[in-house]
DNA sequence: GATATTATATACCAGTTGGTACTTATTTAA
DNA sequence: TTAAATAAGTACCAACTGGTATATAATATC
């Protein structure tokens, strides 16, 4: 129970569970939409009370904040375990579809997270939160930009498109997916979607 | 102000208009998203007491059915006004694109209420707005159907994707157009983006 | 003027929200 | 045993939500 490491020794014993508070947060934030989720309600579900929360975290901003965080990491993992270094541009964005689409476990939400905050009116994202998810697409862009410049480079990207420009489609194409992924959009209608949007990116070796 | 017909001709003469109530409400949920909209809003923004509105509509749902078929009217005018018929299909989804872009009155929200509709969450809307979302999306679909059949007849659209595949893929991206612009991209950029989107499903005529 | 009819305005309902004093419970150190 | 330190729980705050009961103001007909 007593897994922080920096805590005092004297005192009673602390019982929120700090990455327990901030994984129910997120799966909800994930789920739900962050603007559809109330700090009551994780207090709820996390079984906490409100003032318990106050003195953990100090605010539902910086609450968010963590959350954002905790769901890239996360998503930066599964990347990770991609290897999609040195392969052909084809199979490097097919596979970050197929990542997006299929390999999900059972108990993940559809959808990006990240994806769905971005049409979160501004005025709802506390400064913390807002500053993390910008960090977050930033990130996510020098991603998508690094395999453009490698498929130019292997010479199965197209180069008639500025790298700009074939940057900021690809992610909104991706966004797009995801966005539809969300609102119950089968699968294989998706991919059909991306097939035709990409199509023009790739240079096909005969 | 007595423009309402069928009024009776007794009792105190009624203040609320009833069109200038539903236009408030449409450009509310236009610029805010349905949402971020309160009835207590509208009804400040419209300077009538709640209990008026309840008296001349009978829910918020009420007003909500309304103000989306409102906009969809309005939106079918400049449809009607751009002449799209039997035109070739490069011009007939570039002049659509441009409508949705560039020609825009200055006090006219950015994006497309029914888009922004889209992702609200089932509860938030009640049946008869959903009912009537649901209604214009179908039509919308239709209309794009047609000029895909007309494009594929006058040989200048792909017969490579499958006519539903096609239509759902335009309406996808078109939506997606829209999504940008209410997320304050430049149009010229959503301009660049569509351009790709779209090379794949025109013909070449050399 | 009296009365029926209709519209508006005040004040309220129970529910929600993010956030906070204040009391109470549990622990360690002196 | 007592005091210090920390955490949890209760009960509240003001502001908001959609919706309504009731009183009041304004009109037409009689």
């Amino acid at each position: 129970m007593n897994d922080n490491l920096s805590m005092s020794l004297r005192g009673r014993p602390k019982k929120v569970d700090h990455q327990n508070v901030v994984e129910i947060a997120m799966y909800l934030y994930w789920a739900k939409g962050i603007q559809n989720v109330s700090l009551n309600e994780i207090c709820r579900k996390a079984k906490i009370a409100k003032t318990s929360f106050y003195r953990e975290f100090d605010s539902e901003d910086k609450l968010m904040e963590l959350a954002i965080k905790m769901y890239f990491d996360w998503f930066n993992c599964l990347l990770a375990e991609l290897n999609l270094e040195g392969k052909p541009s084809v199979e490097v964005f097919g596979m970050l579809m197929d990542l997006i689409l299929d390999d999900r476990s059972e108990d993940v939400p559809p959808g990006c997270m990240l994806v769905k905050m971005r049409d979160v009116r501004g005025d709802k994202l506390g400064p913390k939160a807002s500053a993390q998810l910008h960090l977050c697409q930033k990130q996510q862009m020098k991603l998508i930009e690094h395999f453009v410049i490698c498929g130019q480079q292997h010479g199965d990207f197209t180069k008639e498109i500025s790298i700009p420009t074939a940057v900021a489609y690809i992610d909104n194409q991706l966004c797009n997916a995801l966005a539809l992924m969300a609102r119950g959009e089968p699968s294989d209608r998706i991919k059909e979607f991306s097939k035709i949007a990409f199509s023009p990116l790739f240079i096909q070796k005969t």
